[in-house]
DNA sequence: TCTTTTGCCTACCAAGTGTTAGACTAACAC
DNA sequence: GTGTTAGTCTAACACTTGGTAGGCAAAAGA
């Protein structure tokens, strides 16, 4: 068994894992409890995992990297190199992101903190890069002097939290669609960058 | 012992339980825990609340008062009936309730659902309340035709949670004082509701 | 003074926790 | 056929969980 195994039932045991994180928490879902799920004994578990902090690594930084992924995948599709462009696309990435994988984005939206410490510093890691994307193309903006903030570090917390904020509340049954929700979110963004 | 007391002992068992929910999660803090730092037994514990469902409770029902409070207290002030003061108002006090009283904010931002069904109702109504004051808010704002939002639903809940989210990241010893981060935010949201 | 209440204690309970040991079966490699 | 591996199982371990029973000392009320 090497980390990288992926299996039939080692697949289920992750999707029904991150399931049952994201709807009951990480400290409230026991070994026993997805291994029932995945229809299988607490015990079997372990010739998939090592240990619970595992797959919870395992879980977030997939999550993460497929975070990442989108938004570098949309940003190499970016032509010119206006940077209100790049705003639009980043948050609308992240929109998407946030409404659809809504499991995920809980994951890694709240306790990181159970993860080791190193991992932890991992996951930071990972989630910094992301946010210093926003960070860049926020002061870009600025910098065409075209656009104006009040303070670019706080800015930038308030667009990513807003955004994190929709695998919170967002529901593909309900009154916005997918598409009304990304052409909001651009909109409020671009606004917050308004020229003062 | 009925619910109401308060005595020593009661209300640093609250604080203390307060903050072990805050930083290490609700499930993750147990009654021996919490006793244990209060300097009692986790038996002893039970002389002041009926489980630990109800301190959850206690907490939350308090916290969601003083969220409340300060908001009607800042609107009792309002002088004049200009939407846009209001929404500032509203802001300025969200982001000095989420920035000062950050054990109190984490633990109404995070996992509700810990509590038993009718309490659970309860503090969802309260959040509603506390939600419908600002959607009123910008609606106001939007009736005056000076401003516009490409949707009040979802904008409310976009200010809300950059908001919220001020509790999981603000530092007091950091580079931004409390003021100058009301001031953003208040910048922040009211070119939300820039006319487009 | 006697009685009740307050506030804490020790000891316990039943259930659940992450994890390990060791055995078994089925499939595959040679 | 033989050896190995994958995947599962039962059983257990040591410990923690929320919560209870019942007792004991000090204070308060009569």
């Amino acid at each position: 068994m090497t980390d990288a195994r992926v299996t039939q039932t080692s697949e289920q045991i992750r999707r029904t894992a991150l399931d049952l994180f994201a709807t009951d928490g990480y400290d409230s879902t026991s070994i026993r409890d997805i291994a029932a799920a995945v229809g299988i004994r607490g015990a079997s578990f372990y010739h998939h995992f090592r240990s619970k902090e595992e797959i919870l690594w395992n879980l977030t930084e997939r999550a993460l990297g497929q975070l990442a992924e989108s938004w570098q995948r949309a940003k190499a599709e970016l032509s010119g190199d206006e940077p209100l462009e790049a705003l639009r696309a980043f948050v609308r990435t992240g929109v998407v992101f946030h409404a659809e994988q809504r499991t995920e984005a809980a994951l890694i939206n709240s306790r990181l903190n159970r993860l080791s410490d190193e991992h932890y510093a991992g996951a930071v890691a990972l989630r910094g890069d992301y946010e210093r994307e926003l960070a860049d193309i926020v002061a870009a903006c600025v910098a065409t002097g075209r656009h104006a903030v009040p303070d670019v570090r706080v800015t930038v917390y308030a667009i990513l939290q807003m955004t994190a904020a929709i695998a919170t509340w967002y529901d593909p049954e309900g009154p916005t669609t997918l598409d009304e929700l990304t052409s909001i979110y651009e909109e409020l963004a671009v606004k917050m960058v308004a020229p003062a």
